[in-house]
DNA sequence: CATCCGTGGCA
DNA sequence: TTGCCAAGGAT
C-alpha cells in the first residue's frame, strides 16, 4: 500500500537500459573490475552541468583527442582551452575547468582526490559535481542531486512545495534512499530515469521500473511536479558591433575580460549591452551599417545587435582589440552570439 | 540567498 | 515566435 521504492529494482533497470556515453563504462565491464578513469568523469560531469548529452558529446571527444590525461590540459594555452570550448556556453566552466586540472596536477600530482570535502574545495566543483564523482569514479556512497533527481523525488514522494524552496528537501529524501551498494551506477540509472522515462513532460509511468509506489502516479499528479515558483520575465538590450578587416585580410578582434558575460572569450569589438547602448568605433573608416541585426538570448535577457563593417587600412591602429591574421581565425572558436554577427556580417568580405 | 552566467531543441 | 527546458557553480 505504501511502498517505497527500492534501489535495486532501479539498478536491474540500469543494467539492462544504460544508455551508451563515451565516458561511461558499461555495467557489464563494470562487473569484471573496470572503474571509469577519473578525468573523464569530471570532464564529462563539468561539460553537462546545464547542458544536454547531445550537446556535450562531441565538446567531449575533441578535449580527450587533445588532452587525454589531467596534466596534458593543465599544460595547455588558456586561449586553446577557451576556443575550444566555445559554443558550448557557461564560459566560466572553461577557466575553472583549467585552473582545477592545474591544482589536480600540481597540489595532487596528477592524482584527482576521492574524498567528496576535498572534490569540492576545486574550482568548479560543487555540491552536484563532486558527488558525482565520488559516487561513479570511486563508488562511493554519495548522493547526487541534479534536475533529473529533483524531479524524480518530487513525484515518487509527492513532493508539493515549489522549486527552488523545496531543494533541501528533495536532497534529504535523495539521500534516504542512496544504496550503499553500487552507489555509482544508482547515480546514473535515477538521472538516466530522469532522463528517458520520469521526463519533464509526459513521463512514461507505464514502463517506470518505479512505477509501484510513486506517490505521485498514484495522485494522478507526476506530470504536474516539480511545481516551480515563476522567474522573471527577460527584458531585451541592444548594443552595437564592430567587424572590422583589415586590407591584408586580419579581423579585428578582441579578448574579454575574464569575469563576467563571455568572459575570456574572443569577440568583436562594441557598445556596452544595454537599453540605451553608447558606442564608438574601436578604429576610423569608413563605416557602413548592415542592413540585418543578431538577435540572441542569454541566460537573462534577450541581445538585439546592429553591426557595422569595414575595411581598414594597414597603418591605421585600433583604439582596442587585436587583428587576428585570416590563417588563424576560425569563427567557431566565438561565442554564439559572436559567430551569428560574423555569419551575418562576412559576405561583406568575401572577395578575399 | 538572489543573481549572474549560454546554448540549442522543442512544444 | 515565444517560452520552457537540460547532468550547477560562483559570488
Amino acid at each position: 500500500m505504501c511502498e517505497t521504492p527500492q534501489p535495486e529494482d532501479l539498478l536491474t533497470w540500469y543494467d539492462r537500459h544504460a544508455r551508451i556515453m563515451p565516458w561511461r563504462v558499461s555495467p557489464e565491464d563494470r562487473k569484471s573490475g573496470h572503474r571509469p578513469d577519473p578525468y573523464r568523469v569530471w570532464l564529462s560531469e563539468i561539460m553537462l552541468q546545464q547542458t544536454t548529452v547531445a550537446a556535450v558529446r562531441s565538446y567531449f571527444l575533441k578535449f580527450t583527442e587533445l588532452w587525454p590525461t589531467v596534466s596534458d590540459l593543465a599544460r595547455a594555452e588558456d586561449d586553446d582551452v577557451m576556443a575550444a570550448w566555445a559554443g558550448l556556453g557557461y564560459y566560466a566552466r572553461a577557466r575553472n575547468l583549467l585552473k582545477c586540472a592545474r591544482v589536480v596536477t600540481e597540489r595532487y600530482n596528477g592524482i584527482f582526490p576521492s574524498d567528496r570535502a576535498a572534490l569540492q574545495s576545486l574550482p568548479g566543483i560543487g555540491p552536484y559535481t563532486s558527488a558525482a564523482i565520488a559516487s561513479i569514479a570511486f563508488d562511493q556512497p554519495e548522493t547526487v542531486v541534479d534536475g533529473n533527481v529533483e524531479r524524480v523525488m518530487a513525484r515518487v514522494f509527492a513532493v508539493e512545495e515549489p522549486l527552488p524552496p523545496a531543494k533541501a528537501r528533495l536532497t534529504t529524501l535523495a539521500e534516504s534512499l542512496t544504496p550503499k551498494k553500487r552507489p555509482g551506477d544508482y547515480a546514473q540509472a535515477v538521472m538516466d530515469l530522469g532522463a528517458t522515462i520520469c521526463t519533464p513532460k509526459r513521463p512514461a509511468c507505464g514502463i517506470c521500473p518505479w512505477m509501484t509506489g510513486c506517490k505521485a502516479r498514484d495522485l494522478g499528479i507526476a506530470a504536474d511536479l516539480p511545481r516551480k515558483l515563476a522567474k522573471a520575465a527577460k527584458p531585451t538590450r541592444k548594443g552595437v558591433v564592430y567587424v572590422a578587416r583589415r586590407s591584408d585580410g586580419a579581423w579585428l578582434l578582441e579578448r574579454r575580460p575574464d569575469k563576467g558575460l563571455l568572459g575570456g572569450m574572443l569577440g568583436w569589438p562594441g557598445s556596452d549591452w544595454s537599453d540605451a547602448p553608447t558606442a564608438s568605433a574601436p578604429i576610423s573608416a569608413d563605416w557602413t551599417t548592415l542592413d540585418a541585426e543578431v538577435r540572441h538570448t542569454f541566460t537573462h535577457f534577450h541581445l538585439i545587435l546592429t553591426i557595422q563593417t569595414a575595411w581598414v587600412a594597414v597603418e591605421e591602429n585600433p583604439s582596442n582589440g587585436q587583428y587576428i591574421p585570416h590563417r588563424d581565425f576560425r569563427p567557431t572558436d566565438l561565442p554564439t552570439v559572436f559567430r551569428k554577427v560574423f555569419d551575418v556580417a562576412s559576405h561583406v568580405f568575401l572577395n578575399d
